[in-house]
DNA sequence: CTGTATCCACCTTGATACTG
DNA sequence: CAGTATCAAGGTGGATACAG
């Protein structure tokens, strides 16, 4: 196991956690992908406007990691011709309260940025 | 400016805020070394041990970064030889809740993978 | 509409050796 | 101890074409 240097026991545990955290999370659009279904199931085609910048490629195969791991449920409609439609699950939306923080302090962020520049 | 599928105005500004905070924290080992320096300041060597598995070359490299975005500050110690002491900056403390969120999702996951394997 | 397959440029990263 | 320089390798991801 990594020896940490001075964190006490909870630190550690905390640390590892982030690790495990981020084992799923990791990629570069895990984030954004589940930031975009946090308030919304969406299908495939909304997904590849709302999160910007990613390609069909990349979407499909980060949405069947995400579904791999259960944090996310994709469900075929019957319609002509289908369309499919991606949710977070219970166990993604555990997830909203991590995505509400990052939202927070990107808004903060957004706000310091702004400020910097009015004082150049 | 993108135009989202089927989401309020609030849900928009929310996924915006969290482009913008991944602007900051994209990158393999950001979070990573954010919460190795969450509970206490350390130096260059503590983290390459703390930070699993990065090489001298990223740490550095990511030190760099946040540092160039306020989040990070670099102290060097007038020792013998000199050491260097990496903590958050105030603004990087507010990433706390951020970590804290990812940790308490981290523990959660690991207990269902734990528990999915003990019904196999 | 919702993908998959292929090809390829590029970027990221690791290893190693080196500096102050 | 705390980095930097260089090189090579591999993965990441975009474009395009195509399929169901």
């Amino acid at each position: 196991m990594t020896d940490f240097s001075h964190d006490t026991p909870e630190c550690k545990k905390a640390i590892l956690a982030v690790h495990d955290a981020m084992d799923v999370l990791s990629g570069k659009w895990k984030i954004y992908i589940i930031a975009a279904l946090c308030f919304n199931s969406k299908r495939y085609s909304d997904l590849l406007r709302d999160v910007r910048g990613i390609s069909g490629k990349m979407l499909s195969r980060e949405l069947k990691d995400l579904e791999m791991h259960r944090l996310v449920k994709r469900t075929v409609m019957d319609t002509q011709p289908i369309t499919v439609s991606y949710e977070l699950t219970p166990y993604g939306q555990k997830l909203k309260e991590v995505i509400n923080q990052l939202a927070v302090w990107g808004m903060e962020h957004r706000n310091m940025i702004i400020e910097e520049m009015r004082n150049n």
